[in-house]
DNA sequence: ACCCAGGGTCATA
DNA sequence: TATGACCATGGG
């Protein structure tokens, strides 16, 4: 299948990328939420004065005031908003035992609370699910859409699940993967070339109108 | 100076 | 269900 292809040439072409860049699991919790429609950039200088501060914990983030913590991420932006919903989620863990009770939770049930969650949408939860969790969700952010509709094997106005579904029937039927193992190593490389790749491509000029979609792009070679 | 980044919520129709 | 406003910094 096509979408077994793309990967692979993702993977010769950038190699293996060991996601997520984040040394615990609540770090990836927390990265997650920051990098929110932000550079990743951004989001290394926020961790960076969480870990300088001796913060980057959720016990400690809960007994932070709202503004303390805001000055912390003010290099990630929406600094308001993320702490807030950096503070929503570090509640919610806590309350439910944290990082050695969640795990022992089903996917379904533990992917339904994060989202339940003010601030966690589709996207950060399945990135937490994937990449702290270590369970078999793909992951579907905006470089996914454009890449893959571009070359003509999604809408990219499709709903998120609607996609997530898509990926994740078409990698495991057949050969992609079948034990549990392997859809998630399978899933965590796959988003990480598709991140790598998306940058790549993207900073290319000029853009075209809804970028990667049209047949004049010319990040166009690029592609088979 | 302008454009955008590894989104999500809320109000409105 | 589907748009649109809003959030905000730093790098290209």
């Amino acid at each position: 299948m096509r979408f077994l292809t793309v990967y692979q040439r993702l993977f010769r072409a950038y190699g293996p990328q060991y996601w997520w860049p984040g040394e615990t699991p609540f770090e990836v919790i927390v990265g997650a939420v920051l990098t929110q429609n932000t550079a990743w950039s951004n989001v290394e200088k926020a961790l960076a004065n969480l870990k300088a501060a001796e913060v980057l914990d959720a016990e400690r983030i809960i007994a932070l005031s709202p503004q303390r913590l805001a000055h912390w991420l003010t290099p990630s932006g929406y600094f308001n908003i993320k702490a807030q919903r950096l503070r929503n989620l570090c509640a919610w863990y806590l309350s439910q035992g944290a990082f050695q009770q969640l795990r022992r939770w089903h996917t379904k049930r533990l992917r339904k609370a994060l989202l339940s969650v003010n601030g966690v949408g589709f996207e950060t939860a399945d990135d937490i699910l994937l990449y702290a969790f270590k369970r078999p969700v793909f992951v579907i952010d905006a470089y996914t859409r454009r890449i893959f509709a571009r070359l003509g094997l999604v809408d990219h106005t499709a709903p998120y699940e609607h996609l997530r579904q898509l990926f994740q029937e078409t990698l495991t039927e057949g050969q992609g993967a079948t034990s549990r193992q392997r859809q998630v190593a399978l899933y965590n490389e796959y988003h990480a070339l598709i991140v790598i790749h998306g940058k790549e491509i993207c900073r290319q000029r000029p853009r075209c109108a809804q970028c990667c979609l049209r047949a004049r792009c010319p990040a166009r070679s690029e592609y088979f």
